[in-house]
Parts: structure tokens; sequence; C-alpha cells
RNA sequence: GCUGCUGUAGCUCAGAGGUAGAGCACUCCCUUGGUAAGGGAGAGGUCGAGAGUUCAAUUCUCUCCAGCAGCACCA
């Protein structure tokens, strides 16, 4: 028999015979770690104990102590676990896939019964008695015909279509947890009681498309996370919880931003208090963007579709449009007109981006090169008809206002642009507490439009903007606009959640079809290119991030309100009442509360509703000419001179780029 | 859009084939209280919309609308 080498990660090297398991490897290395052992890395290959190891190879025996192996193969023995337990309740229930994800896994069931939540209780008690069975893993290769004969006979059609997608090249592997039988493409466990059987859950049921495609009847999810040990798993659930209470949908409501309602679906109704945080970022952008060289512009919002049509949207886009019909017949007449005409009926469009009608406003009148770069701005109010089931809270919504511009320019004036609006948005990330960003950089996709020199020459000097900036970035390829490549830039929130929010894309195309042109040095018409990029997104979508962000906490400058003047007896009233307007003389955002409760109950009321700072005046505070300051999460308070807290406050309510 | 679930007072939720209840919020009264809910009284609902079954529907069935979770989508 040949011998192999295996290599250690301290770098001794060991012969063993061509064919060895890990199990056996680690066996020969000492006794304990035999039983410890839980898997292998070979050549950064994560190898099943059991798989044999038939060539020379740097290997590395896992315990539960490497917590990155053993929560992969937890969560995918959980897997199998619960396809087991699902299968041992409802035989006739279809398998399919069950990868591991994030927090945990999934496994998808074809079964025509819906699961319910009653259900889970079940499968979950199901799996703790498969767990404490202790039944052995095993596995083997089989050949292609072998596996594909065994799952028609125990009715497996999905099986046998995962069968179909192995290469040729690639091994079939079957596992077998006790006599459960799946095919699979490992690593596992050596038993199901090394499962922690107090760290799992199941957490729903829900539809999922095999293979994503959507003509494919929909499966059923069942979803579930598991965890080292009990201790991980509750930290887990306490952190879903944390999450739930952030959500900006929750305190949106709580206090009082926005509401929506059925008759507007992804509309949102901005209440004062919402509307003050979102004007509070409009006239911030807009200071920003004023001194970083943009115009800003604002253009219709119903359209015609011949607009639509010349730009490419209503081929490609129409879908996602509000199309609005008008009979023009009835101009001038009175409501109870004369029924529809349709040859005088005149189709518009709901605008859902602004691009079309900036080159409109290009295209007003001869640009020289000497106009270019030409930025123009829009806080555009776009609708776009999204699907349903994507709405979510003011996140995604179906009419929103974007903090768009659109940058005319030549061709070699891309690169500088480019660099100018990363420092530009890396300043305004900044000021909105969101320092770190992360760059993706997508290039050309498969269908695209344009010639290859002129790809290689936009992504040269894209990536040789971000290079100037000094800035790294993460490499999409493939993942670009078909019209051009592109840059979006990513935000991670407190709790660790990543958003794309600002896009930087390079756009030949549209100026094109909608013939936007310049004159040169030289006299000739030249064609421009179009940059889109926005900053933030959506208004409606990056409030909702900050919400969710701070908890509802917002910066001192965005709270919408910022303090709130209780008098602590009625005789304090009239001096709440110049203390709230001294304050908002200076420019800080005041209420006075003068209601007939005590103080505990208005300091709870305030705090509940997220009021940063709370100034407490009673009979001292009147005779002194003072304040009790309360700051939101303190318990503390401090007594302040009416003067000096006016001062202070007025110089915490300004806005970041104006300090 | 798809699968499943949900829709009862402003909010959170209970309830039943015979047209409804709690807590908080709201209004009024008492109370002037020093930093996270003082006490009392009152008002408030076409039970998401429409149709069907029934002597009777808010409750059962169907359709639609909206929301939630996930999938798909995200020029």
């Amino acid at each position: 028999m040949s011998q192999i080498s295996l290599t250690f990660p301290d770098g001794n090297a060991r012969e063993f015979p061509a064919g060895t398991t890990p199990a056996e490897v680690a066996e020969a290395i000492s006794t304990s770690l035999g039983k410890k052992a839980i898997s292998a890395s070979v050549d950064g290959t994560h190898w099943d104990l059991q798989w044999p190891i038939e060539s020379d190879a740097r290997i590395e025996i896992h315990t539960m102590q490497d917590e990155a192996q053993a929560l992969e193969l937890i969560r995918h023995d959980f897997a199998h676990v619960m396809a087991r337990a699902v299968q041992a309740i409802w035989p006739d229930t279809k398998v399919t896939i069950g990868p591991v994800t994030e927090k945990g896994w999934f496994y998808d069931f074809d079964r025509s019964e819906p699961f319910t939540p009653e259900d889970l209780g079940e499968i979950e008690s199901k799996m703790k008695e498969i767990i404490e069975a202790r039944d052995p893993v095993k596995t083997e290769v089989w050949d292609r015909d072998r596996a594909i004969a065994h799952y028609e006979e125990t009715g497996e059609p999905y099986k046998i279509e995962l069968i179909d997608r192995i290469p040729d090249d690639a091994p079939i592997r079957m596992y077998w947890h006790g006599d459960w039988q799946d095919l699979c493409r490992g690593p596992h466990l050596q038993h199901t009681g090394q499962l922690p059987a107090d760290a799992f859950k199941l957490m729903g049921v829900s539809g999922a498309y095999w293979f994503g495609d959507t003509k494919r009847p929909m499966l059923q999810r069942i979803q579930g996370v598991a965890f080292k040990d009990r201790k991980a798993l509750k930290a887990h659930l306490t952190f879903l919880e944390e999450a739930a209470k952030r959500d900006h949908r929750r305190l949106g409501r709580e206090m009082d931003l926005f509401h929506m309602q059925e008759e507007a679906p992804g509309q949102v109704f901005w209440h004062p208090n919402g509307w003050t945080v979102y004007t509070q970022l409009q006239d911030y952008m807009r200071r920003k963007q004023r001194i970083g060289g943009y115009r800003e512009i604002n253009t219709p919002q119903v359209v015609d579709r011949k607009l639509w049509e010349a730009s490419g949207h209503w081929d490609k886009y129409q879908h996602h449009m509000f199309v609005v019909e008008v009979d023009e017949s009835r101009d001038g007449e009175t409501d109870d007109a004369s029924a529809k005409n349709k040859e005088q009926t005149r189709i518009n469009a709901l605008k859902p981006m602004n691009c079309p009608c900036h080159v409109q406003v290009f295209n007003q009148g001869l640009k020289s090169y000497r106009d270019l770069p030409l930025r123009l701005a829009e806080f555009g109010s776009c609708a776009r008809f999204e699907p349903s089931g994507a709405l979510h809270g003011i996140m995604r919504v179906r009419g929103f206002t974007q903090d768009d511009a659109h940058i005319f320019c030549t061709e070699d004036q891309i690169q500088d642009e480019c660099a100018r609006f990363i420092d530009f948005l890396a300043s305004v990330y900044r000021d909105l507490g969101f320092p770190d960003f992360e760059i993706r950089f997508a290039t050309r996709p498969e269908k695209r439009v344009g010639t290859e020199e002129s790809w290689d020459y936009v992504e040269g000097a894209l990536e040789n903007a971000i290079n100037a900036v000094g800035r790294d970035y993460v490499l999409e390829p493939g993942d670009g606009a078909f019209y051009g490549p592109k840059l979006d830039f990513y935000l991670t929130d407190a709790i660790g959640r990543v958003w794309q929010c600002g896009t930087f894309q390079v756009d030949p195309n549209l100026p094109e079809r909608l013939d936007a042109t310049y004159i040169d040095a030289s006299g000739d018409k030249k064609r421009p290119f179009m940059l889109h990029r926005a900053c933030l997104g959506s208004f409606e979508r990056f409030i909702g991030i900050l919400i969710e962000e701070h908890s509802g906490r917002f910066p001192f400058w965005l709270a919408p309100r910022q303090v709130v003047v209780a008098s602590i007896v009625s005789e304090a009233d009239d001096y709440v009442r110049e203390v709230v307007a001294a304050l908002e003389a200076a420019g800080v955002r005041a209420e006075a509360d003068t209601r007939n409760e005590k103080i505990n109950y208005k300091v709870r009321e305030h705090s509940v509703g997220k009021v940063p700072v709370i100034l407490a005046v009673g009979h001292r505070e009147v005779e002194e000419r003072t304040v009790t300051v309360r700051r939101l999460g303190e318990k503390q308070t401090s007594v302040s001179p009416l003067y000096e807290i006016v001062t202070s406050l007025h110089s915490e309510a300004t806005p970041p780029d104006l300090r």
C-alpha cells in the first residue's frame, strides 16, 4: 500500500497509508484527540472524519473548540435531523435541500399540507428524540446510476434532480443518520448525540421556490437557528428581541413620525415629527450639494409615455410604472363629463426615476464643453409599482424621494468626478454617523451595450478614482448595469446589518437615446457621458435606517423634538413658556409641557418618546432663573442657568456641516 | 407576484353562530406633586371590504384589499 505524507499546522509531517481517514489520523495522534475530533481541514477543504485521504496534504483536525467548523457541522446536522423528524411524522413529505445559513439552517420540503406553527413544536420534540438516540452517521460514495435508482425507489424526485446537477467529476455522497438517508456533500458529525439539543430553535415556516425558479411549484421552507450551546442561542434570541425593538415601523408609530394606510400602500404619510427629521436631512443635503458644485432642479412627475419610450423604460420597466390615462376630451369640462374618448386618451406614467427628465433639462439650449461637468441635482419624487410582497415599512416603498443627481461630463472627466463623489459621499456619511463604508465595484455584465474599448476605459477610470482617494473596494464582476459599470456604497448599522445606500453609475446609453449633445472645443457636436449618483438613496429608506440605527434616539440635530420644558408646579408655567421661547429663538425645537401631571409622569412619557433633553422647572428654578436638565438615558440631573443651557443647546442643535 | 399566517377601540390584545371586552392612550373632575405611570369618572368599535350559507354572521365559506414572515423582484 502506498504511503502519503500529511503535514500538520505546526509544520510537522507524518506518513500514513493512502486512504487513511482523519478519524484514524486523530486517533494516531492521541486517544483523546480521537475522541474530541469532529472533522478536519484537508488542503483547506472541510473534510468529514470518515472520508479517506488519498494523497499528500496539509491537514488540521477540528474539535468543538474550532467555532467555525463546529457551527457548520452542527447546523448542517440539524438540517438532516430536522428533515428526518419531518419524514418520521409525515412520511409522504419529499425532501429537497437543506443548507446551512448564517445563524442556522433551513430545509425545503414538498408536502401538500402546509406546516403550521404548531407543527414546529412537534418537529422539535422529534428532533430531540433523534439526538438522544445518538444514531451513528455513516457515509458512502455511490455511483450515479445506483443513487438515481435508489431515489426512484424511495420516491424522492428532487434528489434525482440534484444528482443530475452534480458534475461528472464530483463524488455523489450518500449519508445516513441512523437509518434515515440523504444525499449530501457533507461533512457531518459522527453521531446525532453530538448535537446540542438545547441550543436550537425552529424559527418559522415560509414558501420558497425550488432553485429560486418562480415557474416551479412552491416548496415549504422550515428555518431553524442553532448554536454551540444554550447560552449562545439565548444571546441570539435576545438579539432578535433587540432588533424588533428598534423596528422603524414600531418606532415610527410610537414616536408619531409617520403612518401608512391601505388606501396608499407603499406610501408614507409623514407626521410633524417625522417630517421634521425629513426636512432636517433634506436641508442638510441641500447645503452639502450646493457647496459640492451641484445645481438643484425640479422636474415633472407625470410624463407622457413618449419620453419613456424614447428612454427605453417603456420597454424594459413598464411593469414597474404607475401608468396614468387621461381622457383629454374632458379638458375644460366638469366632473360628470362624457364617456372616455379613446382617441383622445393620453397615456402618462409617474416617473420611476429622474434621469430622463434631467436629460430634458440638459437638452434645453446648446451646451458647450465649457458647461461640463454639469451637475444637476434633484430631490426627485418617484413612484415605482413594486411587487406587493416586496413592500416593507418605509424601507421599500412605492412612492419615495431620491437624493438624485446626474453629472453630464466628457469621457476624460469621469475619473475626477468619481473621485470627487467618493470624497463627497464620505463627508456626508461621516456627518450622518457612518464613518465607515464599503465600496463594491460592479463591472461589465454578460448582457450589455457598448464597445469593449469603452468598457475598458470606463472601468479603468472608476478603478483609478477609487485608488486615487485611497480606498479599498470589493470587486463584483458581471454585476454592472447593462449600460455601464457602477460603484455601490454600503453602510453597516449598529447591529451589524449592511445597507446599500450610495451609488455611482456611468451611463453612455441614455444621452445617446435621448440625444444629449454638447459642442466641443473644436466646434463639433459631441455626446456627453451621464453619471447617475445618490448618497442616501431615498429619504424614506434612509430615515428608516437612521431610526433603526439609533433605536429612535436621533442625534440631537435630527431629533424631531429636541427639548421638552416641563413644569413641576403650575406656578412655573409662565417661566416654562419663557424658556421655550428662548430656546426657539435660539433655533432649538422646544415644547412646553404644562399639563396637570406629576413630574414623574412627564419624565416617563418624554423618555419613552425619546426626547433627548427634558428641562424641569419648579419654584426653585423660577426663583433662580435656572433649569434642571435631564438627558435621555441618564438618571442624573444637573442645574444650569437659563442663558447657559440656551447657548449650549443652540450649539448642539447645529447640523454637523455648519459646525 | 408566490406560499403561509394575520386583520376586533388610537395602541397592545382577549372573545363568541344570538350585533362585543381588558390594559394603556383620550376627555372631564380631584390633586400642585421634585425626575420613568397620583386618584376618580366618562366617552370611544358597520369586529378590513363585498358576496354566500343560516331564522340569525363580526364569528362559518368564498372573493377582494391590506399587513406580517420568507421566496422571487430591486433600472
